[in-house]
DNA sequence: GCCTATAAATGGAACGTTCCAATAAATCAA
DNA sequence: TTGATTTATTGGAACGTTCCATTTATAGGC
């Protein structure tokens, strides 16, 4: 019974006493067909043992009913999120999404898109790997595909785009900082390499120039997006004759790494040095101190992301308008108090 | 230039000027044509923007390259992990895997072995939802695919398995919090819909009757296997008249949470209660305090169920051996110092 | 009873590949 | 030169669907 060679709509055909084109329609649930044929119909369906397959059908149709989800890196809960925010939505308009995993590296998503495209997706979201070329993306634009980049974006491209306000929520969490009493600041993680950076950055420079810092005491760090990062922005900080009191993190990982340091040192993370994080991910609520940080709602701009991918395919266009989601500064435990007030740091 | 209609091998052949034949040869890498037509063909190819259309191709070749993981929450790290495990040993045997999420609903993953199959793949490895009914695999099994599951099994089921071996792992954690003194233990975190629910609290029990633990001092907390669940746990656990003083957790994120629950009480973790966790996610580590958990190395479980699934569709068979990867206590400070020695707990 | 309108079912061509069997071209042994 | 052998290339059938144009059956109007 294991490998009976896989049943067709002749099998059925044949089993239900029908021809295939009267299989075909009801497979697709045409009114066409009469109630008691169909019946009969879908009970050979069932006895052959049955699986529709999907190739043969593109082969006509040219119009598939897959989605490709490309994520740099699955392992981020940030992105993991918006995974799932994408699947809520494409599953309640019945598609069943696939996603594929760049790991960061932009040969692995090169193999990823074409291996996608070769497969017939109708439309891909991406979240674009670090150091993706802008070529990277050209052939999908020449075939027509819909694309939507998400989170990310890339320098030069026409792609619609689904992302978070970094600008602001970059700026809000720095006036926080300064609002506190902090005049020397720092930006921890993160390399030029991704537009992302460059949009948080000029938040950051934005406040602080509005602000009244001084340039002399904004101090960049560039370094890994990770927990390891955020150790190591954190240590050259402290090393300096002049250290600053307070950073803004490029995410929230280099803002746990960054407090990881400071506990390292002896020093403790609100009260001696303000962290704020960026993204909002579900640990920053729970962790020790509690992290004040960006909160971007991935999964609403996964969903929003699918809508607009949805409707991209209906109306066979490769245009869309860029989404900017709101930001907001999620305030805990991770500045301290003001510094302006008393200078009760231990207490 | 948007949708030419999309170019096929004869349009290659017309523009390179040889039969559609040749440039199937090479586009599959053939040894039979002679290297200048080939160069010629692929110019043509480039030329004419063409996408090889894997569907139409399965039609006569039967064999796809397309593997489906199938995971029953990406958003957990731990699985994300396995996710990540798997695609790395796909990737270098030159096939693309799809991940397809289910997000813990059977309903769900119903829809997505369906379209998995539609689609054609060679074999699907499953992490399976809670709550699986026995009969969601059948028709896989009648298809003759090959399936593996992974981290998780079905209770009455002749899949093969790869999963780390959670009743060591329970009987290692529990008597090491015997070792530490403790008398009056605690499993929190899990239900019993969950076969590795069974296979924890049974090395737990078994840990606890050997080592002389008597049956009513141990103490069984059903609950959610995440941070609330955790909390829920212990906080019932601390209610009783005569509380544990220890506590084995289902996962990371239930020891998490009943940490959590510890400090809102006032209670040291560690100290005043010992906590082991099971996976050792990554934040176990970073925690405060470490967390003692049990390793699983889930991306080595993934990279093994990758291997069993690469040799059963070599070897077209639909049976394979199950694996049991070992594991490993790792001793951090969630536990404490030892309780038979000196009662100096808050030293 | 016949003609027309509607409903239900059908055969065949097409989709873009692969692969087998067959052909054409080149090489070699005599 | 001729026939045998090897090397490159090719046409055509097949894969499992969809969909159009037909055909067949059923009903309605007179």
């Amino acid at each position: 019974m294991a490998s009976r060679a896989k049943a067709t709509i002749l099998d059925i055909a044949r089993e239900a006493g029908v021809s295939k084109s009267t299989v075909s329609l009801v497979l697709q649930g045409s009114g066409l067909i009469r109630p008691e044929t169909a019946v009969k119909v879908r009970k050979a369906i069932e006895d052959v043992g049955y699986v529709y397959n999907r190739g043969a059908a593109n082969l006509r149709k040219a119009h598939s009913n897959v989605i490709g989800m490309v994520i740099n890196d699955l392992t981020n809960p940030f992105f993991a999120e918006l995974a799932v925010g994408m699947e809520r939505v494409f599953q309640s308009a019945g598609i069943v999404p696939f996603i594929a995993n760049t790991a960061e590296n932009p040969v692995r998503q090169e193999e990823v898109l074409k291996s996608l495209m070769e497969q017939g997706v109708a439309g891909l979201i991406v979240s674009p790997a670090r150091g993706t070329t802008p070529g990277a993306f050209r052939r999908l634009e020449t075939a027509g595909l819909p694309v939507v980049f998400a989170m990310r974006r890339l320098p030069e491209s026409r792609i619609p785009v689904i992302a978070p306000d970094n600008h602001r929520g970059a700026w809000l969490a720095t006036a926080h900082l300064i609002g506190k009493g902090h005049r020397r600041l720092a930006f921890f993680g993160g390399s030029s390499d991704l537009v992302v950076y460059h949009e948080r950055l000029g938040g950051f420079r934005e406040a602080c120039e509005t602000l009244g810092i001084a340039a002399g005491d904004r101090l960049i760090f560039e370094g890994e997006t990770s927990r390891k990062g955020g150790i190591a922005c954190m240590e050259t900080a402290l090393a300096m004759a002049a250290p600053p009191t307070a950073a803004l993190c490029f995410n929230d990982a280099v803002a746990f790494g960054a407090m990881l340091a400071l506990r390292k040192r002896g020093l403790e993370p609100g009260a001696d040095f303000a962290v704020v994080g960026f993204d909002d991910v579900a640990e920053a609520e729970h962790y020790m101190p509690a992290l004040t940080s960006v909160a971007v709602d991935s999964a609403g701009l996964g969903e929003r992301a699918a809508h607009v991918m949805l409707k991209m395919i209906q109306s066979r266009t490769t245009r869309a308008e860029d989404h900017i989601g709101a930001v907001n500064l999620v305030v805990r435990d991770s500045c301290g108090p003001d510094r302006r007030a008393g200078m009760g740091d231990a207490a």
